[in-house]
DNA sequence: GCGACTCTGTTCGTTAGCGTACATAGTCAC
DNA sequence: GTGACTATGTACGCTAACGAACAGAGTCGC
């Protein structure tokens, strides 16, 4: 049992964490802080002081830009293949963006100067750090431009199999609502779209919960930004 | 004359490079190579290996992301505060996005090697080119969020005042199927959209040239994004 | 079981932007 | 100046998505 508590909550479930050298994890592991991430948690608020960096293991966190008569949309998802708060080591150490955890899990946590100190070596983990970076601008540009040219049947498809990718099951647990938040559209609009795909037999779903039945179905309609996100997905995991 | 041409051509028109300490910049001087940038130059195709960074010092680069079918949206603009090919130093040598000149000019570039050497001192020419990442991160970020939410006559204001930001004059030099381009939407959208701004006085046009008129009254037209991005630029100019 | 609440389904009119098609008007090479 | 080309103007129908308003249905606390 506690051995397999040890593993359930091993930070290596991190990918990032795990693609360090023996010798920087050891240094790393004593100021590691595991932490609940609970669905709706917000880790930064937009233009709010970082004190921690966090490396989520179960739990998937969401990156959205806040206009200023509140309206939103995602601009990147985080999960156990990536990390939170790398403007701390790009300048400032505030960020444009809030982040909020949309599937609930764990994940560990770093201080600031802990991070600070082990990126100043501009050793391996810096390596790692910039290399994430470059990978979340990536998926960066790509929602943007997906924004601007694909549907909301196709961006719907896109966003259940990459949140699907990141989670144990096929089942998701959140409501259409926070969905259409996350997509930056209207809660009918989702309303309708997954009443397509459920009529399609491609899902299932009841209040709160989304059950992928037919996930080739899925990419089908799915916009090619799923196939490209997907891959440069992998790429940072196989790092 | 001598004079008044070395000052143009002083590679310290772009912030970046103005921005190094002496000792650094006297360090690059040597191996900057001044490079003509006819609108229209692709300096970067998605997914092509890069050879050298870009500083433009009179001219405007567009980012660009290039769907399957290509049809494509730009995702960020660099004018002389900024760099062009960050992906260098980022990790992978690739970079996920198109590179075209939009305002012709010219500009510094460096060679991979040589700028990676710099780099690798993580010393202020690391800080630099981390905090303009940070930067271009945030205009991204915006991108993404303004093509959900903001309509296309908000847009066009922002583009041109953020592209007249860095021009000289009030005069830019392109044609409505360029900005169309840009802006990922068809061109009969920018001639309406054009039309309606000549109607209310902001500006006037004829065959590939704009000219401000009313600047204010184009503020007042465009969206937030550009007074946040304004001010991230001037943030970056300062630096 | 009851009530309060939150989620989901559905409708209706409206609008922005798309795709298509074609006409007019600059511009440039010769 | 002539002709070829490219840029701009305009019109028409169409669709996706919006905004608002409300009805049902699931869930939770008590």
């Amino acid at each position: 049992m506690l051995a397999i508590q040890s593993l359930m909550y091993d930070p290596r479930q991190n990918h990032l964490l795990a693609a360090l050298p023996a010798d920087v994890y050891d240094r790393m592991f004593a100021h590691l802080e595991l932490v609940a991430m609970p669905l709706g948690d917000v880790l930064y608020e937009s233009g709010g002081q970082l004190q921690h960096v966090y490396f989520p293991t179960t739990a998937i966190v969401s990156l959205h830009y806040i206009m200023e008569n509140g309206a939103s949309a995602e601009i990147a998802g985080v999960g156990n293949e990536g990390v939170l708060g790398i403007s701390l080591f790009m300048g400032g150490n505030t960020t444009s963006s809030r982040a909020a955890v949309c599937t609930g899990g764990h994940g560990y946590r770093l201080k600031k100067q802990q991070m600070m100190e082990e990126f100043n070596r501009a050793g391996p983990m810096m390596q790692l750090m910039l290399r994430y970076t470059q990978a979340l601008m990536t998926q960066m540009s790509q929602t943007a431009a997906c924004n601007r040219h694909h549907s909301v049947e196709q961006q719907l498809c896109r966003w259940l199999l990459l949140t699907l990718d990141r989670l144990p099951g096929n089942e998701l647990t959140l409501t259409q609502e926070l969905i259409a938040g996350m997509l930056g559209v209207r809660r009918e609009g989702i309303t309708e779209t997954a009443g397509n795909l459920q009529r399609k037999g491609l899902i299932s779903y009841r209040r709160g919960h989304i059950t992928v039945l037919n996930r080739a179905g899925l990419e089908a309609h799915a916009c090619e930004c799923y196939q490209v996100n997907f891959t440069a997905c992998s790429a940072r995991r196989a790092t």
